[in-house]
DNA sequence: GTCTATAAAGGGATAGAC
DNA sequence: GTCTATCCCTTTATAGAC
């Protein structure tokens, strides 16, 4: 029951733990979840094998643990959207953070794809719980948005689903992206046009002349 | 060097491999290429495993054979979209269309963002060969509208990327749609919401004043 | 806490009878 | 052409020395 302050052995432990889940999530990220084998996450981490059964159990631990981290920031990044917002600037600075994000932690967006594609096995419970929540008290604020004419009407969780769609894509597929445009890796001008081009949407979609200020 | 006409045994043959590439498509869709096992697709197909070996060899391909036919459906789509076409109508055509496939191909959809995410090891001869070229040749037909004023000035190939991922997503992210709007499976209702978002924002996006025509 | 060696299970693929 | 039985390899997980 004691707590100790953290030592140079805590210190030491979460180091590994990091270690092993950075290697995890891109492993993870790239090769599904029954893709990736544990030799291979060990020899990203630069450990032996036994090191992340001793520090995770099992494989579906690991993965576990990656998807909690994974929620979180999912929740975390609708806070810009309150009844108090102007409605315009908050759905921008929504959309820039998904984007922000999408381009920051590509792995976690890639991780996060191959859950649900697979049916949400381990992620079921959390997004008909925490997530369908949180849509809904934003929804809320979109459709009062809509009830005082500051915003066009549209289904509102409709729209969130687009703007995730539209954001994520530049990270789980950013093969297809790269490709297409014939550039060796994603930087900072095909992550402009991207914006740009979610904003003029969006903007475009729910305020009509509001989207003429972004090119 | 002869071409017989299709007698009993050529059907057959042609019932079994529809038999198999059908199965394949379902399993591999929701466990990704290393997840499924040659085991589970004989068993969807209710065959035993040897004969998936014998028809195509071996999984890679099988999972190659699926990919091809996949492509064909990906590249036909944009039909529509041609000089002369009318600007908004070919674009909500083409957003109708992918939608329409979302919700006919799921499996199919499912493949392919699958094989998009563990970086395209099949695929990407075909993403920057054929699919490039017809982004390229579509984007020219947009780009002319924009020349003469008649849609908003948007980077042509990120508006597909866009109109990818709105459309795609009702297909591949189908389980977090369906938890997050608490329904048991996507129906007429969410997909006529799903459109009717689509064509707002593109067409509000790239036509201003167009928009209000979908509800 | 860390690592080597190995057990136990499941995978793709094939041999060979029918 | 079809199917059963089996080979061989990889995988997860653990035992046990250090």
């Amino acid at each position: 029951m004691q707590q100790p302050a953290p030592g140079r052995r805590a210190q030491q432990r979460q180091q590994r733990l990091a270690q092993i889940l950075g290697a995890a999530e891109q492993i993870f990220a790239t090769s599904g979840f029954e893709g990736a084998s544990m030799a291979a996450i060990a020899a990203e981490a630069g450990l032996p094998k036994a090191n992340l059964h001793y520090y995770f159990g099992t494989k579906e631990a690991l993965y576990a643990a990656l998807l909690e981290d994974l929620l979180r920031l999912w929740l975390s990044a609708t806070d810009a959207i309150r009844p108090d917002s102007e409605p315009a600037a908050a759905l921008e600075g929504y959309i820039r953070a998904k984007m922000a994000w999408s381009r920051s932690r590509p792995h976690a967006s890639k991780l996060f794809a191959n859950e649900v594609l697979r049916g949400a096995p381990l992620l079921a419970a959390h997004l008909s719980g925490g997530l369908r929540a949180l849509v809904e008290e934003k929804a809320a604020v979109l459709r009062g948005w809509m009830a005082e004419g500051r915003m066009a009407v549209v289904e509102p969780r409709h729209l969130f689903f687009a703007i995730w769609a539209m954001t994520q894509t530049y990270a789980d597929f950013d093969t297809q992206i790269r490709l297409v445009l014939d550039v060796p890796a994603l930087g900072d001008r095909e992550f402009d046009d991207g914006v740009a081009t979610v904003l003029r949407l969006v903007l475009g979609g729910c305020f009509a002349d509001s989207a003429r200020q972004h090119g």
